[in-house]
DNA sequence: TAATAAAATCTAATAAAATTACATAAATTA
DNA sequence: TAATTTATGTAATTTTATTAGATTTTATTA
């Protein structure tokens, strides 16, 4: 179900037509829903046989079908009405709420996410030095995930949760490293000093934090982060969760742009573990 | 969830035609989508325009217009099917397909989760004297995430990420204690042990885990996570994201447990926090 | 560069699907 | 039980999508 990228690709590999076809859906796929065919072929400035042939040409029967493969892909993308959490609601129903704010969360994270702002990312991690990850609170465990998934590129990567390590590692940064500061606030007096130091250092800093927040200011490179959240009383926190497949798009990333030869380092790294577990 | 929460209203409130409309979609709505509105009036055993006025009934323009916001309902139901990575893909795609996969983790963790499970785990956190969060590689920052959010009900917590701070302190627990060990693999030796020597200090034991591996041998409850990865070798690891959002829920449902006297000192917690951040 | 072949696209005709108008049947109320 | 409202069905109409065949554009080769 990636009908969405697969309009991207149509850009390079299918026809005039179709890529105009792709760029006006693309450009505004919620107005398509309510098209007919005809209404869309004259939009686009093509024949009606052209936007069918475009459908089923993407594996759908027909303009109707193709109509509510994008439906679907689209209503994935929309976050559903996130709701409050009532003392009184049942299990089941906080469950659910929890779960659902999550899944908002991630859609909408998803969307605000940047292809060029993380390939630029994965540029400056693949040749940094070394990288040193920052975060308090909740954003802590964030970092150390974050080194946890990046310790396996051989790089020398390292998570610091306390302020005056942070300052201490931070300060004595080169241009060659990478500093990534993590806060949800973007607010955190302690760690924008500590992006400020690496800043003044020389190095590259990434922040990854809720746009237009003081942190941003030392940052070279910011990723922003969905936010939406801190109005109720019991709904948690789910930004964090953003952050943290956040990272992990940006080592998967890594792990390919690194090239095929680094898979086999990747399959020796989880080799080296086989020894600490019991065998199913 | 407008539309099939809407549909479930039908039940109640419209005609006996309504109703056999809305029976039927609710019993298998993906092979709606691709009926005809002739197929779909067969099969109920309706006319074309009974099934037309169910549409319009419903707010929708018509039957067409119907499908693509079942399509859309349904999309956000069903995360698409997770694909492995695949070193090629574009940007776009790599960041969809992860993001996808996550979703899809959350709803497979969602559907396993028992309601019983997680009221008796928060009686158990709500009556502990302390508790010990245990985790290593993934898993422990996924145990100080949980120590993070469980800091702010006073009752002593600490997550340790250390075999050998782990052994000491789990050895000397009490039956009035909680050990909490977080293991996706549920395997990892280490780990089981340290469940082994907190269940023979008596302490109650909590599994956050794959069932039916070695670590749930030790444990009290079990907190199944769902588990079906390390297939791919791009593809992240993503069933740490389902422990966190179990652990929002537990702390969510701890928080209501503790009462509304509970709030204030919540909002404590908070404003201790104000000062340590810009203003915005 | 011109001739030829392949493809992409369009116009027009056909088929399919959905909607509307109107008639009939069922349910509700006085 | 008759009157009235509401729900449903039949058939006609309109809208929409698809297919067939002609035409143009693009690519290829002599």
């Amino acid at each position: 179900m990636t009908l969405l990228a697969d309009l991207a690709d149509v850009e390079a590999r299918r026809s005039k037509s179709a890529r105009k076809i792709a760029a006006y859906i693309t450009a505004e796929p919620e107005s398509v829903l309510s098209m007919s065919i005809a209404t869309l072929a004259g939009a686009v400035g093509v024949s009606e046989p052209t936007v069918n042939r475009f459908c089923t040409g993407l594996g759908r029967k027909g303009f109707p079908d193709f109509k509510l493969a994008l439906a679907a892909e689209l209503g994935r993308r929309q976050p559903g009405i996130t709701q409050d959490i009532d003392p009184d609601d049942s299990s089941r129903h906080i469950i659910d709420k929890i779960f659902d704010a999550t899944r908002a969360t991630l859609v909408r994270a998803q969307n605000q996410i940047d292809v060029a702002t993380i390939d630029r990312a994965v540029q400056i991690l693949g040749s940094a030095r070394s990288i040193v990850l920052c975060g308090l609170g909740a954003s802590a465990s964030v970092a150390l995930d974050a080194q946890h998934k990046l310790l396996r590129f051989g790089t020398p990567v390292i998570a610091h949760t306390d302020v005056i390590n942070q300052r201490m590692t931070t300060a004595s940064l080169t241009g060659e490293d990478c500093l990534i500061c993590i806060s949800y606030t973007g607010r955190t007096m302690a760690t924008v000093e500590v992006a400020e130091l690496g800043a003044c250092a020389g190095a590259t800093v990434i922040g990854i934090t809720t746009p237009g927040t003081p942190l941003t200011g030392h940052c070279d490179l910011v990723l922003p982060v969905a936010s939406e959240e801190d109005t109720d009383l019991y709904t948690p926190m789910t930004s964090r969760i953003a952050q943290l497949v956040l990272f992990d798009v940006l080592a998967t990333k890594l792990a390919i742009h690194k090239g095929p030869a680094f898979s086999d380092q990747l399959r020796q790294v989880k080799d080296s573990l086989k020894t600490t577990r019991y065998q199913g």
